[in-house]
DNA sequence: AAGCATTTGTGAATGTTTTCACGAACTACA
DNA sequence: TGTAGTTCGTGAAAACATTCACAAATGCTT
């Protein structure tokens, strides 16, 4: 029912919405929303009509409401479970990201290949090898994967989380991964981030 | 020229390929490619006629001269230097990141406030004080600024960059920049990619 | 060299997303 | 209570993106 692109505009307006709560403000329209984030307040309009809660003609919209409305929507009033696989650089930096635990994101399990990191602590979670997950996935309420391994090992253990039965992937290798129709599937590649931005100061260079 | 989607495909279609390229296969048609990425044909076929190189009716794509040319759109051909603001644990994984050096993009500069981190030297880059930005960015030919710093402080650095001319800007701050319009930016919140990940969970769970 | 089998490149058709524009709902104040 | 001033919600229009479908280009076989 909502599409990719509302959803990805909620999650913002959510962060924003967030921020006026701690600032006391309680009121927003959509007029307002869309200077701070460069949007045109119809879309706004549109976006928000599509979750649950109105906002008030001639006033605008309740913060505190719509944030409500907003985690509902987006699964967060529910704690989630989260397996990391890849105990590296990166996987360290995701593991101790204070967004995650902030909006009930929960790593249960941390898994590595590498025996040399097999058993070391990361704030009470231990880490274990690769064929721990399936056990660990149905004991500790595994929602997600997320994959955080160099390319080479991404789709095996990609197939592993599926096997297990997790049904949501959040992918960092930079490599597209084939899963299943029913497994929801992101690719966050930070190298591909970093070529969208070298195309588009290669195109204004041109002109 | 080059429309949003359309970018983001070729950065993809570029990975791909340069896997063929490993595998030693010279050629794919629009309909294999297609295939590999879950994706039509035609989609294929338009997003790559909008880059240089010509396919060959009955044959396909040659994969070296394709990758050559998104190189080239992408902006692949050239080294970037990158400035990261933030040496935390989320700065330190983008810069031992291996995606990013293999494809041209090197950290010129580490700036982080904190003084117990001042003058370590990460990989032959030394650590310094933002206030020292201005200066390397002209120094060191900075490009692109990547942001790495806890949300309340992005704001105030994302300014500096700009202040120091950097005409493009990775943000994996959790809160939207107001940047001017000729600077190009990216947001890379990784919890929005979590709350993607959850809303659909929550969407598929009702049904 | 001719005919068959592929596959490209691209107008036109279709589908999707965003913006416009305005009636209806609400507030504020006299 | 009535009037003026906001702002929402949403059909309809416009803009944008994808897919269809087919002529033209190429390779392969006889």
């Amino acid at each position: 029912m909502l599409n990719k692109h509302t959803i990805e505009r909620l999650v913002v307006y959510n962060r924003v919405l967030k921020d006026l709560r701690v600032r006391n403000i309680s009121q927003i329209t959509s007029e307002q929303l869309g200077e701070r984030l460069s949007k045109t307040s119809s879309q706004i309009r549109r976006d928000l009509s599509e979750v649950g809660k109105k906002g008030r003609p001639g006033v605008g919209y309740f913060v505190e409401e719509l944030i409500d409305s907003l985690d509902e929507v987006l699964g967060l009033k529910r704690k989630w479970g989260l397996a990391l696989i890849g105990a590296g650089n990166l996987g360290r930096a995701l593991f101790y990201y204070p967004g995650f635990k902030k909006e009930g994101y929960e790593f249960r399990a941390v898994i590595d290949a590498d025996p040399s990191k097999i058993g070391r602590n990361w704030s009470g979670v231990t880490i274990t090898s690769p064929d721990t997950l399936k056990k660990l996935v149905r004991e500790k309420n595994i929602d997600m994967g997320v994959i955080a391994v160099p390319s080479e090992a991404a789709s095996e253990v990609a197939g592993t989380l599926v096997g297990a039965g997790v049904k949501a992937v959040l992918n960092f290798a930079p490599v597209p991964l084939d899963l299943p129709e029913d497994v929801y599937l992101r690719h966050t590649d930070l190298a591909m981030d970093m070529e969208n931005l070298s195309c588009h100061l290669c195109e204004t260079e041109k002109k």
